[in-house]
RNA sequence: GGUCCCUUCGUCUAUCGGUUAGGACAUAAGGUUUUCAUCCUUAAAAGAGGGGUUCGAUUCCCCUAGGGACCGCCA
C-alpha cells in the first residue's frame, strides 16, 4: 500500500482561519491516523498578499492547537522553477498553448458573456493557432489543453462519484505572461513533488481537481485521492469569511479557549464517530476516517465551544491547567507574578465555575489584586442590614485563631439565626465585600484562599 | 445564468429498509449545593414538499422547493 502523506496549503494572506484550522486538522488526524506524514505548504505565490508575519502566525496557531508538520516548511515559492519547468513540458507535449490575448480582449468577452447571461468561457482562440498572426506587442500566458468533450469523474472520498462533462471546464492558465505559475499549476506540482497520497481541503475546490487531474494525466503522475470536506458557514449561511466574527483562531485563543478544546469541538465539526462527543488525542488519531465526514456544510456554534471548553477546564489537572493560564494571561491579560501559588491552589474551586480561562482570571482577581472594585450595582445590594451582618462577621471572624470550614461555618450559622435571615443574606454581602461582585467562588472557599488580614481590610474597607 | 453539491430537533449529529427517530449543546421546569455560572432529574424540540420502488421508507430512485460552492493571469 503506498504511503499517505496529507499536507495544509495555506495562503499567508491573512490570519488562519478556524476553518483552515478544520482542514489542517484533518489533515492531520488522516495521516496520523494511516502512519503516515504530514506536510505544511505555505503557498506564498501572490507576492503581492504573502506576508512572512501571517507564515509565521499560521505556524504558531498549528502549534497552539496541537498540529506538528512533518519536516521544514514547503515554501512554495521556491519551487516556482520546478512548476516552470513543468509548463515547458507541457507545452512540448502539446497540452498546453500559448495564448496571446490581451487582457482587453478577454474582459471584453467577459462581458459580452455577462451581458448575454452566459458563462464565461475562455474561447480557446489560440489553442490552434495556425492562422493566427503573434502580435508583437502582447506577452502571452500558457494555457492548458483542457478536454473538449466526453466526461471527467473524481471519486471523491467524501463526496462520492462527481461527474462533469468537460465542455465546463476552460483552458486555464498554467503560466502567467510574467512567467509565474498559477495555483493550478504550482499546487499539482507541489502535490506530486511532494508525493501527497492524499488531498483533503474544502470542497470551494472541488472544480479545481478536474483541472488538476488533467494536469496529472498530462505528466503520466498518480492521481492523488481527493476528499473534499464541506465549508464551515456563518450564521447567515455563507462561507466564512475573514470578515466574520470570530472566524480566526486568535478570536478563540483571546476569550481563552483551551487548545484541546477547540480541537474537540472542530473535529465534531462535519465529522462523527457514532454518538461519541469527547475525544481526547489519542482517539481522534485512532478514530478519524474520511468516512466519518458529513456532506453537508455545518455552522459554528459559540456555545458549544464554550461547553465543550467549559468540559475540557473541568477536566484538566491543575498543573496543567495553571499553564495554560499562565501563558493566557501574560499575552492578553495581565502577567501572573507573585500570586501564582495562590491561584494554583485556587484552582480546583476556580474551575468549577469557569467556562473560558478568561473566567477564571476574572475570579481569580480577588486574589491578585490588593484593592477589589465593587461596581454601583453592587454596592447598592450592600445596605443597613448587610453592613451591620459583615460588621459582626469580622468580629467574630477576628476572634478565631485557627480559620478553617468549620469555625466559619458556625460563625456564618450565628450570624444567620441571629439576624432571622438566609444564607444568601450573608453570603451575598461577604462575598461582594472580599470578591466585589455578586458571583464567583464559593464563600468558604474565598475566605480560605485569602490572608486573614486581607479578609480583615476588605471587610473594614466597606463599614 | 451555467456546472457541481447539500437538506433529520434552534445548532452539531446518530440511524448502514423495520427504532416510542437516539445523543450532545442551547432552551424551560424541578432538585441538590443552607448564596452563585457547578452538579442531578425531567420536559419541549426534527426526517423540506410531492411522486415512485417495497410487505415496510428518514434511509433507495425521480421531480419540485430552499440553501451553498465554483465560474480570476487569487489561492
Amino acid at each position: 500500500m503506498k504511503k499517505v502523506a496529507t499536507r495544509f496549503a495555506p495562503s499567508p494572506t491573512g490570519p488562519l482561519h478556524i476553518g483552515g484550522v478544520r482542514t489542517a486538522l484533518f489533515n492531520w488526524l488522516y495521516s496520523k491516523n494511516n502512519k503516515g506524514k504530514f506536510y505544511l505548504r505555505i503557498e506564498d505565490t501572490d507576492k503581492e498578499r504573502s506576508k512572512e508575519e501571517y507564515k509565521k502566525q499560521i505556524i504558531k496557531s498549528l502549534q497552539w492547537i496541537g498540529i506538528k508538520h512533518d519536516n521544514e516548511e514547503y515554501i512554495q515559492s521556491e519551487k516556482i522553477n520546478e512548476h516552470r519547468k513543468v509548463a515547458e513540458q507541457l507545452l512540448k507535449k502539446d497540452f498546453a498553448y500559448k495564448c496571446y490575448c490581451s487582457e482587453e480582449e478577454i474582459n471584453e468577452q467577459k462581458n459580452i458573456a455577462k451581458k448575454k447571461g452566459i458563462p464565461f468561457i475562455y474561447n480557446r482562440k489560440w489553442r490552434n493557432s495556425e492562422n493566427l498572426t503573434i502580435p508583437n506587442n502582447v506577452k502571452p500566458v500558457i494555457r492548458f489543453k483542457s478536454k473538449i468533450s466526453g466526461n471527467s469523474v473524481i471519486k471523491d472520498l467524501v463526496q462520492g462519484e462527481i461527474n462533469i462533462s468537460n465542455s465546463t471546464i476552460e483552458d486555464f492558465v498554467i503560466l502567467r505572461n510574467d512567467g509565474s505559475p498559477t495555483y493550478q499549476l504550482s499546487a499539482t506540482v507541489d502535490d506530486h513533488l511532494m508525493d501527497i497520497s492524499h488531498v483533503i481541503r474544502g470542497d470551494d475546490h472541488k472544480i479545481n481537481a478536474f483541472k488538476q487531474k488533467q494536469i496529472y494525466e498530462a505528466m503520466n503522475w498518480n492521481i492523488p485521492e481527493f476528499a473534499h470536506i464541506p465549508l464551515i458557514h456563518s450564521n447567515e449561511g455563507k462561507k466564512l469569511s475573514k470578515r466574520d466574527k470570530a472566524s480566526t483562531i486568535e478570536d478563540y485563543i483571546k476569550i481563552g479557549i483551551l487548545p484541546d478544546a477547540l480541537r474537540n469541538y472542530l473535529l465534531r465539526l462535519g465529522w462523527s464517530h457514532k454518538d461519541k462527543e469527547i475525544f481526547n488525542l489519542d482517539e481522534s488519531i485512532k478514530y478519524f476516517n474520511t468516512t466519518g465526514i458529513g456532506k453537508s456544510p455545518s455552522k459554528l456554534d459559540i456555545n458549544r465551544i464554550l461547553s465543550m471548553n467549559e468540559y475540557y477546564i473541568k477536566n484538566t489537572n491543575e498543573n496543567d491547567l495553571y499553564n495554560n493560564l499562565e501563558i493566557y494571561c501574560e499575552i492578553y491579560k495581565d502577567k501572573i507574578d507573585n500570586k501564582n501559588k495562590e491561584i494554583k491552589k485556587s484552582l480546583t474551586f476556580l474551575k468549577n465555575k469557569a467556562k473560558t480561562l478568561e473566567d477564571i482570571y476574572i475570579n481569580s482577581q480577588y486574589l491578585i489584586r490588593e484593592k477589589i472594585e465593587i461596581s454601583q450595582e453592587d454596592m447598592g445590594l450592600l445596605d443597613d442590614v448587610s453592613k451591620n451582618i459583615l460588621a459582626n462577621f469580622l468580629k467574630e471572624f477576628q476572634k478565631i485563631a485557627d480559620i478553617n470550614k468549620e469555625n466559619l461555618e458556625k460563625i456564618i450559622n450565628n450570624l444567620i439565626k441571629d439576624n432571622n435571615t438566609n444564607f444568601k443574606g450573608v453570603g451575598q454581602p461577604l462575598r461582594i465585600a472580599l470578591v466585589g461582585s455578586k458571583f464567583g467562588p464559593g464563600i468558604y472557599d474565598i475566605i480560605l484562599s485569602l490572608d486573614k488580614k486581607d479578609v480583615v481590610k476588605r471587610l473594614k474597607a466597606i463599614s
